[in-house]
Order: structure tokens, then sequence, then C-alpha cells
DNA sequence: AAGTTTTACCTAAAGGTGTTAGGTTGGCTG
DNA sequence: CAGCCAACCTAACACCTTTAGGTAAAACTT
């Protein structure tokens, strides 16, 4: 009989395109396995196990999502950077929801000292140093950064925004103009 | 025999201590039937389904948070009650990490509609009344307060603050004064 | 090309979970 | 005290994860 050829990727990226359909929790070996025309124990050989196969999912989504933003900020600077960076996270979370709901979850520590998450670091870093931010305050500010743009696609994710005027896509404008505004006076410790 | 007295609340009360004890995705029928001295099948008098337990869970956590976040504004203005508003939520996901998790879930339309929910909107409009804003804008302002506050809170937990100086602290801290300094300089459209 | 070894995939099985169907019994109502 | 109705039970099914051990395809040796 003709193998599959399984591998750990071939398997986490069928996971993942699960997660996309059906959502992160609908993650099962035995949709994997069926999914790749193998049965369930026969993946066994190749992953730990099921926790194994969500980290490999969430450590992918942020090799992509890496990949995305660098697009996105490429030969940007200041304001439009922000934007850039900001709009390719929603863009990925729109595009594809599974993986997205697999970096809300805590990494596994492979996967926070992974090339894609010091990638993301960097890039964001990148990014705010067109604010003529003190060396002390960079890290306040990525993880304000992070926890905005974050916080925000959680939020209208998980319907907080539905259902109320103004829309949606207008917060998300002005918040991002707000962003802008605020690191360039950028409150620095009054000592 | 002596009966169990089963009610919802009691099955969405255990539901959600097992939560916090092992974690969101470890409730399952079975251990809160365990826990409740019953069979797995007895809960099904009284709750339609699991999903049904876990929205439970959300709207139990959604009124607790209502709750604290109330006691914390109270008597506050300006950025006391901001600081009020945001260390309430944090501190709630600190004590109750698995009702916090049951909270990032999309809510149930029965949820969105609650009166808990429309408290926790209420309370974050009052707070932010201490800032000038202009009615056009409270909403953005709502969710990018909101965004902030819990995406902090979600990276924070997720471990993508630690292992890195300095601390998670002192972010918390420079981020709400900035978020105070924003409010009060909150940029309009220059129309 | 044939024999041998490795390993990729299989079958089998045990134990846990969600859910439905239908039986039994505790405790209230008349 | 009789009867009823809910509350809880047992039984059963389908599905999922994981381990153990078998089989055959592929790769390596000569």
């Amino acid at each position: 009989m003709a193998r599959a050829r399984l591998t750990p990727k071939s398997i986490i990226t069928a996971a993942a395109d699960l997660a996309d359909l059906s959502g992160f929790d609908a993650i099962s070996l035995s949709a994997v396995a069926r999914q790749l025309g193998v049965q369930t124990a026969s993946l066994y050989s190749h992953v730990r196990d099921r926790a194994a196969v969500l980290d490999g999912v969430h450590e992918l989504a942020l090799d992509e999502l890496a990949e995305q933003i660098a697009t996105a900020v490429a030969g940007r600077a200041g304001h439009e950077a922000l934007v850039g960076l900001a709009d390719a996270q929603r863009a990925y979370a729109r595009r594809w929801p599974g993986r997205w709901e697999a970096l809300q979850r805590p990494a596994a520590s492979s996967t926070v000292q992974s090339e894609a998450a010091a990638r993301v670091v960097t890039l964001t870093f990148a990014v705010l140093r067109g604010y003529a931010l003190p060396d002390d305050e960079l890290v306040h500010v990525t993880r304000m950064l992070g926890a905005s743009v974050n916080g925000f696609i959680t939020l209208e994710r998980a319907g907080n925004f539905a259902h109320r005027e103004p829309d949606t896509e207008a917060s998300w404008q002005r918040i991002l103009t707000a962003l802008d505004a605020l690191f360039r006076a950028w409150p620095t410790p009054s000592e």
C-alpha cells in the first residue's frame, strides 16, 4: 500500500487547517489522521502526543505571522509602519482564525525561545525605533502596543464590539492614530 | 439515598472551580459530576449540554468581575478610577484564572445581552466620564481601554513578557499612566 | 538482484468523555 | 397513607487519546 509520507510538519499543517475550519478546540488527532488518510495511532511515530501538535500549530502560526509582519513593515516608518504592523496581525487573525487562536494560548518554552518569536520582537522594536523613545521605555511601549493590538483583535473576535455603533473599523483607525500620537509624546517618569 | 440537590448554579459553580484549579479546558462534565458526588448523566436534567455549562461559567465570571470593578471604582475618579478598573480586572484574572479564561472566549448571545455585560460597560463609561471626551469618541476610548487592559493580561498570562527585563509590574504602571495621559489629550479627528 | 534491517504504518485494546434512553426511588401533594 | 413527579440512576453508544505489538514497505548491504 502507498505510504502517506507523514512528517511532523504535515501533521501540524493538517491540524492547523482543521483549526481554521472548525476552531482550535476541534483539533483532534482522529480528525487529523482522517484527513491524512491514516490511522490515528500512526501519528504517534511522528509527534509525541496531542499537546505537542497544539504547540506545533502555535509555532507554525507564529512563524507565518512573523513573515506577514515583515513584509507589512518593510520600507515603512512611523505611523505607516505602525499601521502596517497592526493591520498585518488583524488580517492574519481574520484569514486564519484557528491559527490565531493557537497564538492566544500560553506558549511552550520551545516556542518562546523560537526564532519566530525573536523575529516578531525585533520587527516591533524596529517599528518603534521611528519614535524617539528612551531605551528604558522601549520595552514598555512594545508591551503596550502588543497588548492593545492583540486585545482589540480578541475582543472584536469575541463579539464584544458587535451590535453597537459606531462600527469596529472606525475604532480601529482611531486607536491606531491614538497610539501613534501617544508614542510621539510618551510620558517618561518625571523624576 | 440523600439527594445532591443539583441546580444549574451549583453545576456551573463546580465547573468554574474546576477551571480555576486545572484550566478552562479541563472542564469536563465527568469531573464536575465526580466533584458533586453524582453520575454524569444526572447533570443533563439541569443543563442542556457541556457548551451550556461553559457559557454559564462565562456569565458567572462576568457577573463576579462586574462586582469587583464596581467596588474598585466606587468613589474614585480620573486616574485613580482608571487604575482601579484595570487593577480589578488584573486581580480577578490572577485569583480566578479559569474564570478569566472563560471570559476570553466568544460570548453566547445571552451573555452579551446579560445585565452583567451592561454593568461593565456602564462602569467603564463612568470611569471615562472623568476625562472630558466628546460623546462620539467615548466608544472608541472604551474599546481602547478594554483592548489594552485585556490584551496586557492575556499576554502576561501567556508568558510573552516573562524572562525579559524590566519586570511586568513596571510596564503595567507605565501603561496605565500612558493611558491616563492619552485620554486627557485624546486626538479627535482634525476636521 | 537477493537478503537483511529499519521504520512507517497497521490492528487491537484499554480507559476516558459527551450524550441519549429509559428505569427507580425520594419526597412533596392530596 | 396513596400516588405522582421530579431527581437521580444504570445502560449503552459513539468518539477520542494513548500504548503495545505486528506487518510490510523501503532502504541499505553485499
